[in-house]
DNA sequence: GTATCTTTCCTAAAAGATTAGTAGTTATTT
DNA sequence: AAATAACTACTAATCTTTTAGGAAAGATAC
């Protein structure tokens, strides 16, 4: 069994959800959260969310009759995970050949130029004094 | 059957091959490719091959015995699509939001962030002649 | 001209992802 | 304590993806 595994459509809807709640969920939880779009049944929530323990991705802990699932993988961490492979696969592992694509093909507002801009300031600024 | 859908890693892997051969190519052609790690039975790029012919990405043409195969969708496009699809699931469909979370949290050398300033320099220029 | 090779077509099984039911256990309500 | 409710464990069916074999047909080799 792998550990770092990609998410599948199904688990990714379950982890926000986990990670939204930001606090140990049993299945009933998950299952009433609003991201769920209330389609799957309680015990089909409750094996994906068995299949996420055996993952790794989630672990749980049973307090009296019910089991309480936490992450054990930040969202951050996994949406960087999920951009690296995506760099890695699309862009041949160039992280400027992603951002200049997304700059190139996305409709852009003049706001948004703008905080890009600013971003890539503090990032400059960040590099200089590390040089120093 | 839906027309414009999401590519599994096999087929990523076959497309690949196709829009790097950049012409018409036969099952063999795909397979000689050096992208592929030559794991897969001729037959079953051929299954898989056929099965893209169905989802419309690639369209084939007998020529005496052999069967080409050329790709109805550019690279390009496909990127753009998944780029835009993994907006919308991760960061809310805000684009900034990807460009802001891929400034952040990946290694920028000097040289990336001033190619990144370069073209938001000419996005902002061609975004205020469109509104003149 | 018969054997061999290459290709397609058809078929289907193995593996992975998604769905959910049934039975059993613990807790709660009356 | 009997009925009801909430939850887990186990099991399995369905759907999608990935894999590949066997039969048939055309081309090539000897």
């Amino acid at each position: 069994m792998a550990d770092k595994q990609k998410l599948t459509p199904a688990e990714w809807e379950i982890m926000e959800a986990v990670w939204d709640l930001n606090k140990p969920a049993s299945v009933r939880d998950v299952l009433e959260h609003p991201n769920m779009d209330g389609k799957k049944a309680y015990t089909t929530l409750q094996t994906l969310m068995n299949i996420l323990v055996t993952k790794k991705l989630l672990k749980a802990e049973k307090i009296g009759l019910v089991k309480f699932y936490r992450p054990l993988t930040s969202r951050n961490e996994m949406v960087k995970a999920e951009m690296s492979s995506m760099i890695q696969r699309v862009f041949n592992g160039s992280t400027p050949a992603m951002a200049n694509f997304l700059l190139k093909t996305q409709q852009l507002k003049a706001e948004d130029i703008e905080e890009m801009k600013q971003i890539l300031h503090e990032k400059e600024n960040q590099l200089r004094d590390d040089h120093d």
